[in-house]
RNA sequence: GCGGGCGUGGCGGAAUUGGCAGACGCGCCGGACUCAAAAUCCGGUUCUGGUGACAGAGUGUCGGUUCGACCCCGACCGCCCGCACCA
């Protein structure tokens, strides 16, 4: 019996260093196995990490773990997302260099994250701050500019007066930008633009292969892409209103063009302004248009409003109708052609619209049911299916075979000249602007010149790197007002020129990190071709889900672009995709209001449930929701001070216990003491073990005594349900199955301690011991190694191959069934694995508890499904 | 408003995807060891009734399909997430 405790301390830094000197974590190209590449999204540097870090990295180095014991060629690699805003704010508020800081911050957590004795290879570790990373990504935006893939244009940004910035809408707060709380004025700015429009529609198709991503994310992203089917149609003006004589829009319910009721145009559309030019009322109109917008807040509560033009339009298919235009405030300029036809019978829009205004509303089609002549729109606009009706030739058609006719009708039409409607397919999502004025970024590697234009940096000069001397006591870009920086001559003319100042935003340096990894010293080439068909794509990607968009969208359109650039052979970058949950925790009100952080609380468990106090001063402590750790809340837990008291096991273990990976998991005191519990429980166990088990390499019996063949049975069974578990990434159920084995394992060996147990019980707690540290080497690696020198073993467990699986043992030669009547379980009977059905019906009823259940009645039906039940109908 | 997801003991959750509901952990209760406590070990723990064998109820609510439903279908209630004037 070992009374020793496990001290994780020394023994985590001990293995950490053994690892490191084997050496073992290196991935090796000529590795003979199949490759795998497991990846975790790279963390921003912000100081330290945090516990949704430990989870995130424990799960992808389970992964990682696991298949380097299955034989694959693992490559797990880290890095740092090391560009952004926090640098600079800190740079203002704290007055140190972002470089500094930066770096700093990246040393700090690589140590806490080598502490957590990931199996990483570090010697690909990257910085996109690093010049060594961003030159390559300055050489890939100039081969994409000269491929077509980078446009350069003009586009309505939200402008901080104050911090001289452009601010993305979720940095506009109520109209005022969210730091400097300036209104956001909204300007037409010139930036630069990675034009991921043009794959909107492979973007969009190519979802349906990603069939290892969560359905969730995949959707998400089909809605941002936002694929429409529809037509663009010009409506004749009845007066030509100067040179236009015409209106296009793009809708896609041309089916309900006979109750069409009026058409709009968005503030800033150009025949719009026209009109305003001579009428000062509508342009008072558009202007107060304009200053909505920005908030989110008052585009929820806004009311439709519009102003008449006074113009007229004709309708398509009947020259006598005459169609109002008016300038409405719900109108997009930048979606479609800036300009609708509303119908108000089936758009809510369009009804509430024409409800404010007395338009009225033409219902055209009828729900199933519904009698034509009485039905009315109200209040609520109709938009499901039906029949057409009121719409003369098309009346009685389906709303699809109305689309058909008058979208070939239309398209057969000639207006001036031209066909009066094509179909189109529009899309929601837009070209990715990547100008940020910012110091702390990418330099963007153009000049500026007054003679020739824009002009390309050349190769030979590349990288563009940051200034090192600037400062961030003003607002504005400090590259903007650097003094020499931006001054160079042009590399065509010679003339004095203007670098742009402009730097790419940081979720460009995100959008092919994971290519990189595959060659990270290449200094010629972002990534070799032969590296990245290697590699690529990511077997499996695990991340948060606020990436489900953004990141993750532009990494596969970037894919596409560095495929059209030659430097990959594929398109998706991520084959597999998980998203884990956050991590939670409870909050505590303190006596006083405001938060209190976990450290300051204690918590009592009584009959009456769980009660807090303040440490300090016993005061009674409000335990208040559980919520996602937050600085505000107070509710964090620093994974260091786990680390020191628990050790990395221990938090990783709980980290993956319990609650399902994509699920969010609450860290409790209590969770997070059981698993050091269970720490120590293995460590007693595995010495145990070691004392009854038979030598190092002996072999399992194939037919021992019952006590020896269940001890074999529950590891194998632990081992399958592991092995498929794992590959699911339901490190939960893996969690239990390795609690399952030890209660077993630890059961057995209290029955037989007094004793000299036989050699074919030695043999089996051989196997079963080895087994075990195999599989929580997954999850707890320091402690496994440790229990694995216990077991014999000179070598690395991290090393040692996955255990092989013996089915045999699992095959029960007898089975007990489950016996139901009419669905009800009464008992239960044990029979051959292999018994004739008939045979099972006679044994069943001739059980006594059967014959009491069933009160003398007739068996009407006898179902036996095969391994599973029997359910006896009467 | 639109789209998606989820509701199972005191708590986190499991249930081989239509076949014994509550695995495993946390918490709690009882016991052993101890002068005592901690640690550890053993037993119990869905609810109701019964000393007990056992009986009844039970997976948000109501209904349906089925020999059999946490699982499938319909309606409703509640919570969470995403998008949001995209015509």
């Amino acid at each position: 019996m070992t009374t020793d405790r496990y001290e994780p301390q020394g023994n985590e830094a001990k293995w950490q260093k053994a690892w490191a000197r084997a050496d073992i974590y290196r991935t090796r190209d000529e590795h003979p196995g199949p490759k795998y590449y497991i990846l975790e999204m790279f963390p921003y540097p912000s100081g330290r990490i945090h516990m949704g870090h430990v989870r995130n990295y424990a799960m992808g180095d389970v992964v990682a773990r696991y298949r380097r014991a299955r034989g694959y060629n693992v490559l797990h690699p880290m890095g740092w997302d090391a560009f952004g805003m926090p640098a600079e704010n800190a740079a203002m508020q704290q007055k140190t260099h972002p470089a500094t800081w930066t770096w700093a911050n990246i040393a700090t957590m690589r140590g806490q994250l080598q502490s957590m004795g990931l199996s990483i290879d570090w010697s690909r570790e990257v910085a996109t701050c690093s010049p060594a990373y961003y030159r390559h990504q300055q050489a890939m935006f100039l081969d994409f500019l000269a491929k077509g893939l980078v446009d350069r244009k003009k586009s309505r940004v939200n402008w901080d007066p104050v911090d001289h910035t452009v601010l993305a809408n979720e940095q506009v707060i109520d109209g005022r930008g969210w730091r400097s709380g300036a209104l956001v004025e909204s300007r037409d700015l010139t930036q630069w633009f990675f034009k991921i429009s043009d794959y909107a529609e492979d973007l969009n198709s190519a979802l349906d292969g990603l069939e290892r991503w969560p359905e969730k994310v995949r959707l998400m992203q089909r809605n941002w892409i936002g694929r429409s089917e529809g037509l663009l149609l010009r409506f004749a003006l009845t007066a030509p209103q100067g040179h236009v004589k015409e209106i296009e829009v793009y809708t896609t319910r041309p089916d309900t063009l006979f109750g069409a009721k009026f058409i709009a145009l968005a503030a800033d559309h150009p025949l719009a302004a026209q009109c305003a030019a001579g009428n000062s009322e509508l342009a008072a109109f558009i202007e107060s248009c304009r200053q909505m917008g920005t908030s989110v807040a008052a585009l929820e509560t806004a009311e439709k409003r519009g102003f008449d033009t006074g113009l007229k339009a004709v309708h398509p298919l009947d020259p006598n109708i005459e169609i109002p235009v008016w300038v409405a405030n719900f109108v997009l300029m930048d979606y479609g052609t800036g300009a609708v036809f509303g119908c108000p019978a089936h758009d809510q829009r369009d009804l509430d619209f024409v409800n404010a205004y007395g338009l009225g509303n033409i219902p055209v089609v009828c729900p199933e049911g519904q009698d034509p002549a009485s039905f009315v729109i109200t209040t609520k606009a109709y938009d499901g299916d039906g029949l057409m009706i009121n719409s003369r030739f098309l009346d009685g058609m389906t709303i699809s075979a109305a689309k058909a006719e008058v979208s070939s009708r239309l398209s057969g039409q000639l207006l001036d000249g031209r066909p009066q409607a094509r179909a189109q397919v529009n899309f929601k999502l837009r070209d990715w602007g990547i100008s940020r004025q910012r110091y702390w970024g990418c330099p963007i590697p153009v000049i500026h010149c007054e003679a020739c234009g824009t002009v390309p940096v050349p190769r030979a000069d590349l990288p563009v790197v940051l200034p090192e001397d600037v400062t961030f006591d003003k607002p504005g870009n400090p590259l903007d007002r650097h003094p020499t920086w931006a001054h160079v001559p042009c590399p065509q003319c010679g003339k004095a020129a203007r670098r742009e100042t402009d730097t790419m935003d940081t979720f460009v340096d995100s959008s092919w990190y994971f290519a990189r990894f595959t060659d990270a010293a290449n200094e010629q080439q972002p990534v070799s071709p032969a590296m990245a068909s290697k590699w690529l794509p990511v077997d499996q990607y695990i991340g948060g889900i606020e990436h489900a968009i953004l990141h993750l969208l532009y990494s596969r359109y970037f894919t596409r672009a560095m495929h059209r650039d030659g430097l990959v052979a594929l398109d998706e970058p991520f084959a597999g995709l998980f998203t884990q949950g956050m991590v939670v925790h409870e909050t505590y009100g303190g006596p006083e209001g405001g938060w209190l952080s976990p450290a300051e609380v204690v918590i009592e468990n009584g009959p009456g449930g769980r009660s807090a106090r303040r440490r300090s001063d016993n005061a009674a402590v409000r335990i208040g929701a559980i919520e996602k750790m937050s600085k505000s809340r107070r509710n964090t837990v620093d994974p260091d001070e786990i680390i020191s008291t628990y050790g990395a096991d221990t938090a990783r273990w709980f980290m993956l216990s319990d609650s399902p990976p994509e699920r969010d998991v609450a860290w409790t005191e209590e969770g997070v003491q059981g698993a050091f519990r269970f720490v120590q429980r293995l460590w007693r166990l595995t010495n145990d073990l070691a004392g009854f088990a038979a030598p190092l390499g002996t072999a399992p019996l194939a037919d021992g005594d019952e006590t020896s063949m269940a001890v074999r049975k529950a590891a194998h069974q632990a081992l399958a349900r592991v092995t498929a578990d794992v590959e699911r990434l339901r490190f939960n159920r893996c969690v239990a199955h390795i609690y399952e084995l030890s209660n077993v394992l630890g059961a057995e060996l209290g029955k037989v301690e007094s004793e000299t147990p036989p050699d074919s019980l030695r043999a089996a707690f051989r196997e079963a011991g080895e087994i075990l540290v195999q599989l929580f080497a997954l999850m707890m690696p320091h402690l496994a190694e440790e229990c694995w020198q216990v077991l014999g073993h000179d070598d690395l467990v991290a090393m040692a191959p996955w255990p092989q699986l013996q089915e045999a043992l699992l095959e029960e030669s007898t089975i007990t069934l489950p016996i139901q009547i009419n669905g009800k379980r009464r008992d239960e009977i044990t029979v051959a694995r292999d018994m004739a059905a008939a045979e099972i019906e006679r044994l069943t009823l001739a059980q006594e508890k059967v014959q009491r259940a069933l009160e003398g009645r007739a068996v009407r039906k006898f179902i036996i499904v095969p391994q599973r039940i029997i359910n006896v109908v009467v």
